[in-house]
DNA sequence: CGATTTTGACCCGCGC
DNA sequence: GCGCGGGTCAAAATCG
């Protein structure tokens, strides 16, 4: 996937829009996009959900900078967090700076495996995306009286699988694994990652009844990426545009599809930016825009079901 | 003292 | 049916 480049090569923002992504990420680390808010919001009106994490854009420490990201419609479990080199089918993109890789690549890097799935899983999440809701309120309600229960997704019905929202993720270069995005995380778990030194982490929004997880994880292939993976929506506003006075409204419920989230990614990247005392600040220059900016302006993306539909022409763009 | 993190156990889906 | 891996729970520990 294409990225747009800045004239700081060290930094680097790749964008990709992986339907089949699973992941999320937050770049946290990218302190300083404001430059880019404008041109980053529009971009992912276009396109994709990266409203969230654009939002980590302005709170990101100091470290870090986008490097790509991925809308994962998949809700299958299917997804797979590859490291951006793994994407990029060995190695093959690069996340540097100068180079793009994008997150996309990463989970594109699963793209053969994940490409079917995906697909599958579209379907499936349209069907499922009533489920969902029925589920989340259920769990809601059950969630006093019954917690006692163990691990039990959904006590209730087994015959239900377990379905799951529509994800975005995206790749940072980042020294700190849990990037800064606005809300507030609680983490609930945490596992070793298969062929990976990295852990896993889980964090879950701690709003009352935003149902919005997050992954976080650090790609073996390059230690200094991590890969975060947003799950859901967010039913409220940021703590941190409140204090911003942001002003957008954000979808109430799970995004359908990708683009819901996309909207509401964008009005997260917005806020963001525009955050404190309504300046702009926030985005860092570091933040390179994929060059498939305009292409998700036009949304022509062919399948936001698959990554590898993203991440070719992001590859490609690299890649003569 | 409340909120958050840590961590081992458990559940679930999937592939063989 | 079994084993594996991912994801989640919840008690205990830690933090602010």
């Amino acid at each position: 996937m294409p990225l747009l480049h800045h004239e700081d090569p060290s930094s680097s923002l790749l964008f990709s829009n992986m339907p089949g992504a699973t992941h999320r990420h937050d770049l946290s680390g990218a302190v300083d996009v404001a430059p880019y808010v404008m041109s980053f919001a529009d971009y992912l009106h276009g396109a994709v959900d990266y409203a969230a994490l654009a939002r980590g854009f302005d709170a990101l420490p100091d470290h870090g900078m986008l490097i790509g990201g991925c809308i994962d419609n998949s809700n299958s479990g299917a997804e797979k967090l590859t490291a951006p080199d793994a994407a990029g089918g060995g190695g093959a993109t690069p996340m540097t700076a100068n180079s793009s890789v994008s997150s996309s690549s990463s989970e594109a890097a699963v793209g053969d495996e994940e490409s079917d799935l995906c697909r599958k899983e579209k379907v499936k999440e349209e069907e499922e995306e009533e489920e969902e809701e029925e589920k989340e309120k259920i769990k809601e309600g059950e969630e006093g009286s019954e917690k006692s229960k163990k691990v039990s997704t959904n006590p209730k019905k087994k015959g239900e699988k377990r379905h799951r929202e529509p994800r975005f993720a995206f790749m940072t270069k980042s020294e700190v694994d849990h990037l800064e995005d606005g809300y507030r995380w609680r983490k609930y778990g945490q596992k070793a990652v298969k062929n990976s030194p990295y852990p896993r982490s889980y964090y879950r929004c701690t709003t009352q009844k935003c149902g919005v997880k997050k992954r976080v994880e650090r790609s073996h292939q390059d230690p200094s990426i991590v890969i975060t993976t947003y799950e859901g929506q967010h039913n409220h506003q940021s703590p941190a545009t409140f204090r911003g006075g942001m002003h957008h409204f954000v979808a109430p419920h799970a995004a359908p599809s990708c683009f819901m989230s996309q909207d509401f990614l964008v009005q997260q990247v917005a806020n963001s930016m525009i955050n404190n005392n309504g300046h702009q600040m926030g985005i860092n220059p570091s933040l390179y825009l994929p060059s498939l900016q305009p292409t998700l302006q036009q949304h022509q993306f062919p399948d936001y079901g698959l990554l590898e539909d993203i991440v070719p022409s992001f590859i490609h763009s690299n890649q003569p």
